[in-house]
DNA sequence: TAGAGGATTGAT
DNA sequence: TCAATCCTCTAC
């Protein structure tokens, strides 16, 4: 996946945090496990349906924020779920957010990262070249070889589906989800 | 307007 | 292995 190997940031309250792509999962309205499954398009995501380069964040279980990169081009409801990604900006805040005493952890889950960089439902739509938002080409070349890619995870309603192998990471990045 | 369920996480 | 927890969608 492109995504891989791209800087993602935030800056929330003049707090820059954010770090390095290292897992993600793809989604299309194509099959079961994306909420846009058979193009159908709801108040909540609505944004899927936009052209790519914007953020799609939704709350799962009460609890989590999910972030997503929407890559959707001419009305095709595509999207990149950001997993995990290795800290390198504002490690020090992230820590705070998340209570940790050290770097480590604390970005490996969707849901943890989101909470680390302060991602929340306010981002929803966001272009992800904004002030507060952005991703950014650090020039890092992910070896085809270094990547590997496997079934997705938390999906098993979706059936077959959940099975395609839509789940990319970096080999050997200490910063994956479990 | 009410009820059910979910792209997770962390504790038991 | 299971509960926490709340927004969204669907049905009545």
């Amino acid at each position: 996946m492109d995504l891989l190997g791209k800087g993602l940031f935030t800056r929330i309250n003049g707090t820059l945090t954010g770090g390095v792509i290292v897992e993600t999962e793809a989604y299309s309205w194509k099959e079961r496990g994306c909420h846009a499954y058979m193009n159908k398009m709801t108040k909540r995501n609505a944004v899927m349906f936009q052209d790519g380069g914007i953020a799609y964040v939704y709350l799962c279980y009460g609890i989590h924020h999910l972030f997503n990169v929407v890559t959707n081009t001419g009305g095709k409801a595509d999207a990149v779920l950001i997993r995990a990604l290795e800290p390198t900006a504002g490690v020090e805040a992230m820590q705070h957010r998340m209570n940790a005493s050290k770097p480590v952890r604390i970005t490996s889950g969707p849901g943890k990262l989101t909470r680390a960089l302060g991602i929340g439902r306010e981002h929803n739509g966001t272009k992800l070249d904004s002030d507060g938002l952005w991703l950014s080409d650090l020039g890092v070349k992910i070896q085809k070889k270094g990547v590997q890619a496997g079934p997705r995870i938390g999906i098993d309603y979706a059936g077959a589906d959940a099975r395609l192998p839509w789940r990319f990471t970096v080999t050997g990045s200490q910063w994956l989800s479990k």
